[in-house]
DNA sequence: CTGAAAGCGCTTACAG
DNA sequence: CTGAAAGCGCTTACAG
């Protein structure tokens, strides 16, 4: 049987009001009363029991945050940065792996596992963006990611479209002119939003995009940056740069590179987006787009947690995360 | 105000207990009435709340995987690899970084968050050997990594010892003889036990281990053994091969190797430990112990709830995770 | 097979 | 500043 809080109220001799009072930090106590209560939660070892507190409360100050994998360098980046966010405040971070399936992100936009939660950061990637914004949930959700169509959900994102206008753009200052794009087929928007950015970027330095240079490949993995590159150098007119659409697909395409026997960025340039650990230490460092994840973190909490609490403005928020191009070896060895 | 359970009974025209019946799946439940309830759980979008039945039942099938980091490449795949076994028997992973903080692992041995948790798979780097033997949780704890010093918990891990001396007695069998050590300082017991491995199979070779060779470092991420290689090319003799204690240890090395123009495996041969994703793409792709994590992730999410059932068998449970020795480039370019 | 009632351990009006 | 009591939403003996 563990300790109650009667239990303690029993051996400091007040009532479980008063312990109650202390363990919340409530005011107008006296030192003296709450020194003989934390002397008998000492004593006695005692813990509160979360389910009692959330189930009297309605609240748990647990948030889940729901992720495609965990074990995908960005987001597992992703996660830690925003399971410290949440524990400087006092919140734990439950993480939730959809990889991908609809189901189980139905099963987010259903509002989850009932009453437990506070909360739920999301970032989809298989759901329509329209089904998305129609998402009622008991509790509040905050979407990472490409900004969805309509909704009114509270959004922290990168602006895709100018950050990835950036990438080709630098890729053009070095003079390069077949510029290709693996990624083109990303989910939840991913793809054409950046793919946006891209051939904007081409457009403004008035060179026209080949259709034959835009790769959808399967998925955003280093194999399928790898199999979307050899794709490439099939070509009959190869590309002398890349913009891949993540760091992983990067990684990926320098390996087909590097087996194909090919200098980079002599013979081709390679720009990557997310700026995981991996890419910096890779010979070639890979040249990328860097989110500011720290700050998407601190600030997806502080939302979320503002709405929870009902203190946040009513209307939806919607933060673009700072970004910066970071320049490294696959652009300029 | 969110359905309850008594809102269900009342739409059903039955009683709570059959509504609870229905839901937890109890036999002796006429179909007829099974349809009923659930007619009404569907019309009302009834959730169960999971605060109320935790209190009640004392379970909350929920488990806690305490790791050092999550965006370290191994924990990430590992906590996903839990998370899945987990999901598959319906419990639900929450992840908790202790940052190798003796804080924060204090917190996870003196039992965690009060009676929320059902148990805790824990990944200790920091806290003494001794003094984690030395845990009385009121939950169950099964341990991760290294095998420690007595105490009574259960514990799954690789056959360090063993998988270091494979991996040392690769590079010999490859005519090196010059094979440092990276890692060795690695916390939780896992620099002794794997330079344990490590110096059995250059004894069983006749090679007298060098300790100008044995590099401590201040972690494992790849930054640690960048510096660490280069203080090994520093020497005055050189090695022709390293054994790095993990994966992430190798990658930092090779990055130093590439960057002083030395061929991998010609002037030096390299292998790891762990077998992350990063290490099969890289170029060279990364020799290294492969310990089976779908089996470490299956097992322990199997032992430890059969603690929490008590359907277990009384004495600590030992297990030893299956591994191969990957032969990759790195070794065999 | 089903119903009425107690109780899991908290927090919080309501009194004093 | 503190005490006695109700109630959060479940599950589970206990009866029938």
């Amino acid at each position: 049987m563990a300790t109650r809080l009667s239990d303690v109220a029993a051996r400091a001799g007040v009532s479980v009001k008063t312990v109650s009072n202390v363990i919340n930090d409530y005011p107008h106590i006296t030192s003296h009363t709450r020194a003989k209560v934390q002397a008998a939660i000492d004593a006695l070892d005692y813990k509160p029991n979360v389910s009692a507190r959330s189930l009297r409360k309605g609240r748990s100050d647990f948030i889940a945050l729901a992720i495609p994998e965990m074990a995908s360098p960005y987001f597992a980046e992703l996660g830690a940065a925003i399971s410290r966010a949440a524990k400087k405040r006092g919140i734990t971070v439950l993480i939730d792996q959809t990889e991908g399936e609809a189901a189980a992100e139905k099963f987010i936009l259903d509002g989850m596992r009932g009453q437990l939660i506070d909360g739920i950061i999301f970032s989809p990637i298989t759901t329509a963006p329209a089904r998305i914004g129609a998402a009622d949930t008991a509790k509040p959700l905050l979407l990472l990611g490409e900004r969805h169509a309509g909704g009114n959900l509270d959004h922290v994102a990168v602006d895709s479209v100018q950050a990835s206008f950036d990438a080709t753009t630098h890729l053009i200052s070095l003079g390069r002119r077949r510029i290709a794009a693996i990624g083109v087929g990303g989910g939840a928007g991913t793809g054409s939003v950046r793919r946006r950015g891209y051939r904007k970027a081409l457009k403004a330095a008035g060179i026209e995009h080949d259709p034959a240079l835009e790769l959808a490949g399967t998925g955003y993995h280093r194999e399928d940056g790898a199999a979307s590159m050899r794709d490439l150098l099939a070509l009959p007119e190869p590309p002398d740069a890349v913009f891949c659409f993540n760091d992983l697909l990067a990684l990926g395409a320098l390996r087909t590179l590097a087996d194909a026997g090919l200098s980079v960025p002599g013979d081709v340039a390679v720009v990557g987006f997310d700026d995981i650990e991996d890419g910096r230490f890779h010979s070639p460092s890979l040249t990328t787009i860097s989110p500011d994840k720290e700050w998407l973190a601190e600030n997806a909490v502080a939302v979320l947690l503002d709405r929870i609490s009902g203190s946040g403005e009513a209307d939806r928020r919607d933060l673009i995360v700072p970004y910066t191009l970071k320049i490294r070896e696959s652009t300029s060895g």
